[in-house]
DNA sequence: GTCTATAGGCGGATAGAC
DNA sequence: GTCTATCCGCCTATAGAC
């Protein structure tokens, strides 16, 4: 079991408690109590809430748009990589299901804040080269013409939705949780072939 | 131009308000601005701020739990009423794209909150009603079969995340707001294509 | 660095006049 | 029904002892 520092405690901690409750739901002392630590500690090492939230924030967010970059590799094949792509993204929400409604709504309440915590973010260089890799393979012939905007919003929304809405689904379809985990997993190969079926010339 | 009366002002100045900001992130000072009221007449019509909120919560509920009826139907056929659902969602939550976010943030801080506000709701035989028409669709040779619950999750994350996480979709495509709306209507049509073309046999 | 005690303000709720 | 004034508790933030 290896200690963690409090510094790193309270990151820890506040990830926790801000991704599930946002910034005016999320109180101190609850980050505290989950970092085992004195509140007036919270202040000692990060001047204050706003402050906590935004670093913790930006943290979330790069590692969000960082699993984009396995689009890119020479290595495999396009399909391979949307395959790789689509567990990695699974994956990485798994392990925080209140992510993405936490930016999102956080984002709504506040339009500007993805522009200020994303400025060195290469966000434009992706999309310029995920629309050359698919013009690439639709010119061989190898899948039809898309959108770059229309793959990656339907990649997103097969592979994010369905672990944000957990509570949800879960309610809906009378599901206890060891059943609906196996069932996400599942969705690594479901979604990766309904996309690259989505994508075959017929 | 219908005049509204003081209660139903409130009323739809809280859903607004509550849908973008969650429970503890809505005033009610924003509440009564958006009403154009005096704050205390708030707890005039409402007892306090938990009971207007459980008020909104429940309706909203209801109404997007109710497009799930469009599936059920004999006039037409079972592509028809498909396209027909993935309209009719795509336009119940555009009207209020922030609303799912507001019941999945909820539900995670209170789990039992969508147990709680839908007791007399026929989940369980909307569920068995679907599973028999799919069943009834792949004995015919029309569909391969799939279960009910891949094939709800599925469209339910292409009609409903896109909506849901358009900052997030408009920052990282870099597109306006009137571009974003355009994309938003052509789904479905694309999104009902998609999901058509996933269950034929091949 | 850690903790206790407390300041200070915000926001929900209510009393009471009209 | 409507409005003003005000109360009061909760929660962030800080002062200051150790």
């Amino acid at each position: 079991m290896i200690e963690f520092s409090a510094q790193e405690r309270i990151k820890l901690a506040a990830a926790k408690i801000f991704t599930h409750r946002g910034l005016e739901g999320a109180r101190m002392q609850d980050i505290a109590d989950e970092a085992k630590i004195n509140k007036a500690m919270l202040h000692y090492y990060f001047k204050n809430k706003q402050h906590l939230f935004e670093l913790i924030f930006q943290e979330k967010l790069y590692k969000v748009f960082g699993a984009l970059n396995s689009l890119f590799s020479d290595e495999f094949s396009f399909e391979d990589r949307l395959r790789h792509f689509v567990a990695k993204e699974i994956d990485i929400i798994s392990e925080f299901p209140a992510l993405p409604l936490f930016i999102l709504l956080e984002a709504r309440k506040n339009p500007g804040i993805l522009q200020e915590n994303f400025k060195n973010f290469p966000l434009k260089e992706i999309r310029i080269k995920f629309s050359e890799v698919i013009k690439n393979e639709s010119d061989k012939g190898n899948i039809i013409p898309i959108k770059m905007e229309e793959l990656l919003m339907n990649i997103m929304s097969l592979c994010v939705y369905p672990i944000v809405a957990e509570p949800m689904f879960r309610f809906v379809f009378d599901m206890d949780e060891v059943a609906y985990k196996k069932l996400i997993k599942l969705r690594k190969i479901t979604v990766s072939d309904m996309i690259i079926n989505s994508l075959k010339i017929k």
